[in-house]
Order: structure tokens, then sequence, then C-alpha cells
DNA sequence: ATCCCGAGGG
DNA sequence: CCCTCTGGAT
């Protein structure tokens, strides 16, 4: 996986220009995972660390049905909720965080997911990834996440490298033009996933293979 | 730095 | 078999 020692850093033109082109070819930025309000959209986004959108789902399926509220969450228990999201890795974690999550909500928030980045943050199981999630989707603040798919594709390409999650999220405010920093966050994780996959990138297919400053662009 | 941890793909 | 998947808490 080798990369040029030096590329030249991206220019404004070319983010703007990366941008347009991931934008065009997927219109609508939306998340993939199934939800139907803030709370559903937390308790999906906290269970998908180290997971597939497509397991969540399936497991979420279930679990909604059984419980879409703080309030029924509880009630429904621990033991109950872990019996449903078992085909989850991190099961055990990710049951006890939602539990105490919901309990959370219900205590100290009145029953309704906080709408800051800074109290979804003292929920258990909601990190700084989860909570500018739920604050992009749920609440329309153009926070970008930085998850794995994102931070591959920002080191990767060259776009906003760095060492760690938060300084890649500060290089990619920095340098996304304002008319796509809302949905930025949804067209790299879906360009990460579909085309600049971890182990074998699809530079082939790849719609903005010119712009991006990896070196390899034949074989994964 | 380490642990948690199932499903799917190669 | 090995790697990866929208991380977070200790």
């Amino acid at each position: 996986m080798p990369r040029k020692k030096n590329p030249a850093p991206f220019t404004t033109e070319e983010a703007a220009d990366l941008f347009a082109r991931l934008a065009q070819d997927r219109p609508e930025p939306k998340t993939e995972l199934d939800y139907t309000s803030p709370f559903t959209l937390v308790v999906a986004v906290a269970l998908s660390a180290q997971a597939t959108d497509v397991g969540v789902n399936k497991a979420t399926k279930g679990l909604f049905a059984a419980a879409d509220t703080p309030e029924k969450m509880v009630a429904l228990g621990e033991d109950a909720i872990r019996d449903h999201i078992k085909t989850i890795g991190l099961f055990r974690n990710k049951a006890k965080n939602v539990f105490a999550l919901s309990q959370k909500i219900i205590d100290e928030y009145g029953g309704e997911v906080p709408a800051s980045r800074e109290a979804l943050e003292t929920l258990p199981g909601v990190g700084r990834k989860t909570a500018n999630v739920v604050m992009n989707e749920a609440f329309g603040e153009p926070t970008i996440a930085v998850d794995t798919h994102i931070f591959r594709v920002s080191n990767r390409t060259g776009l906003a490298p760095g060492k760690t999650p938060f300084e890649v999220e500060q290089k990619l405010e920095a340098i996304t033009p304002p008319e796509f920093l809302k949905g930025a966050h949804h067209w790299l994780i879906l360009h990460g996933r579909y085309v600049c996959k971890a182990r074998k990138p699809d530079c082939p297919n790849c719609p903005i293979a010119d712009l991006c400053r990896y070196e390899d662009k034949t074989v994964g």
C-alpha cells in the first residue's frame, strides 16, 4: 500500500471537486441504519460500533418492535436487550449501555434525547463519533463524524491526513466547502464502504481517482 | 494500550 | 485461516 512520500495537500478547489463528484453519485445523504426517532437512532448508532449496518438493522428490527422509547427499553430490561442483539459483536457491553443510556435519558433529560454533542457524550456507550452522527442525522448539524471508513479514506486519499480521528475531523471541517459540510460524513462513508474499501479498494471504478494521492490504483 | 466480540467476506 | 465492520470505556 505505497503512498507518495510527500503528497501535495488538497487545495480547496480539489476538495470542492471531490465532494461534487461524490454528491453526484449519491444525491441524498442519509444513514443506512434503520430508525424512526432520535432515540432509536442513538441506540442504532451505539450498536453500530465495530459492526455492519446490515447486522445492526437485523438486530434492531426485533429490538425496536419490543421497545422504541427509553421507557419501554428500561422496562424490557438488560437481559432481554442482550437477547435481541446477540448476533452483533460486543453485545454484552452494548446491552448494558443501551439499558443505562435509556435510564439516563429518562432520569436526566426528561425522556428526550438531548440535542447537543456535549450532553450526548455523557450517555454510556456514546462517544464523540456517535454524538456527531446523531447531531447530524437527527438535529441537522453539519458535523463530520470520523469513523473507521472516513479515517481510512481521509488518510489514503490525502484529503485530510491525520493520526487521530479528531485531527482528521478538524482537517475535514477546514477543507470541506460549506455547501457540502452537512453531507460530507455520509458521502465519505459510502465511498469508503463501496469503493475505497479497506482491504481491496476499487480504484478502477473510483470517481475521484485522478484527485487521489494513493499510489497504487490497480491492486489492493 | 487493551478489552469487548459475532457475522460475513476472501 | 485472517481481516473488517459507522467505537467506547478503562
